[in-house]
DNA sequence: GTGCAATCTTGCAGTGCGTGCAATAAAATC
DNA sequence: GATTTTATTGCACGCACTGCAAGATTGCAC
């Protein structure tokens, strides 16, 4: 029996990686359907292999984890090319990084309707997004190994320990505001404001909250 | 029998209270043990409870998951006398909750010997510094709580999403530069420094870093 | 110290996630 | 159509964690 077959697939792919894409997404719609309609507790594994109508096991095939099936995949910097920009720019860092984040996070969009159930679900739900900071972790030492090459190539003065140690400051305090827009981005579903302009705004946001803290020490 | 006679206990609390510190203190211990001699992949509840010599079921009437057990028990400001000071204070607001933050990370000394050995595992088990993120989110929102507090009180004319919103802001930054210290302390066990002084920098440094990436633009 | 109430420990049975393995089925390749 | 490659599935595990009820300990009053 064929799963999902009405999900839409692109043509001239071969049957084998059609199917799989068609799982893959089956998969995924389950899993938020099973979590809207029967709530998070009740969202085990078996049950979305069920609606999406493969075995148990399978679905183990196609997510290391049930988060994974209703959050859908991890961010990643992988594959995107502002990061070389960045890496080899000299510009502030800080912006610069956030450049590459606000990149990426447009590049996100995939699928629209998945994205705002999976919103909703995570208001609903909080726990799926604080289980989901483990997952997201991955997200932050990509940054800041980014952030690293970038400032030994910058600085070539500093040891490895000193730019690993700047490196993640830099990871940790872009993650934070990368987390206050994620945090907005929930909370208030406005359609106007998308994630990468979030994004953009909590670095301003950030970076006037620290200046009014802290008035002008530039080194 | 008697488990972990070997822990010594305040006098002066009831056998019953004497035994549930000492049954705590032995689970803890234990954990660590385990963890440091099998590994974290053969430390299972089984195990460390044969060691603490208390049943499985009963190492879950102490600690909610292994994790905890492993790491001890979450920070929390509960009982912080800084907060109230915080939340009436008028000065600039970073400083003041690394001040709170500074306090109660001095008043986390417990068990040196615990300390030390849980910041070894962590290094080695990084995964386990991940799943703890999970727990420490409580923080972030005790952090957000408080820092919302303030923020009402300083500023009437704020809305109260209007305030929410900035207190997130405040406790993610002021988070991720708890999280730099962590790090720091993680990876150089320097006796000289303690965790406290290590926040102290994180928030300078992280001023630093980001006034030199959008210079001063107070408003 | 005897008896009663409160509290702790434990075993047991059960749920759910996640994994390795080997058999089967299906698609790709020739 | 036969062969090779890859996917699906069932089965048997291991492990974390929970509810429940029985039995053991402790606290307390008298």
């Amino acid at each position: 029996m064929a799963p999902a077959s009405d999900v839409a697939v692109p043509e001239q792919l071969g049957l084998r990686e059609r199917k799989r894409i068609a799982t893959r997404q089956s998969i995924l719609r389950a899993a938020l359907e099973v979590v809207r309609e029967r709530g998070l507790d009740n969202a085990t594994v078996d049950e979305i292999s069920r609606v999406a109508d493969i075995s148990p096991r399978t679905f183990f095939n196609y997510f290391p984890s049930k988060e994974e099936a209703i959050l859908g995949e991890t961010p990643s910097l992988a594959g995107n090319p502002e990061v070389e920009w960045f890496v080899a720019d000299r510009g502030p860092i800080l912006p610069g990084i956030a450049r590459v984040i606000i990149d990426g996070s447009n590049r996100l969009l995939s699928d629209p309707e998945l994205l705002a159930e999976r919103r909703a679900v995570t208001k609903l739900y909080p726990e799926l997004g604080v289980r989901r900071m483990a997952s997201v972790h991955n997200f932050e030492n990509e940054l800041a190994e980014v952030a690293g090459r970038r400032l030994r190539g910058e600085f070539p003065e500093m040891t490895d320990a000193e730019a690993a140690d700047r490196a993640r400051l830099v990871a940790l305090t872009s993650f934070a505001f990368v987390r206050h827009a994620w945090f907005a981005w929930i909370d208030h579903p406005d359609a106007n404001r998308s994630l990468g302009q979030l994004v953009e705004e909590a670095f301003t946001r950030g970076a006037e909250l620290v200046a009014s803290s802290y008035p002008a020490q530039v080194g």
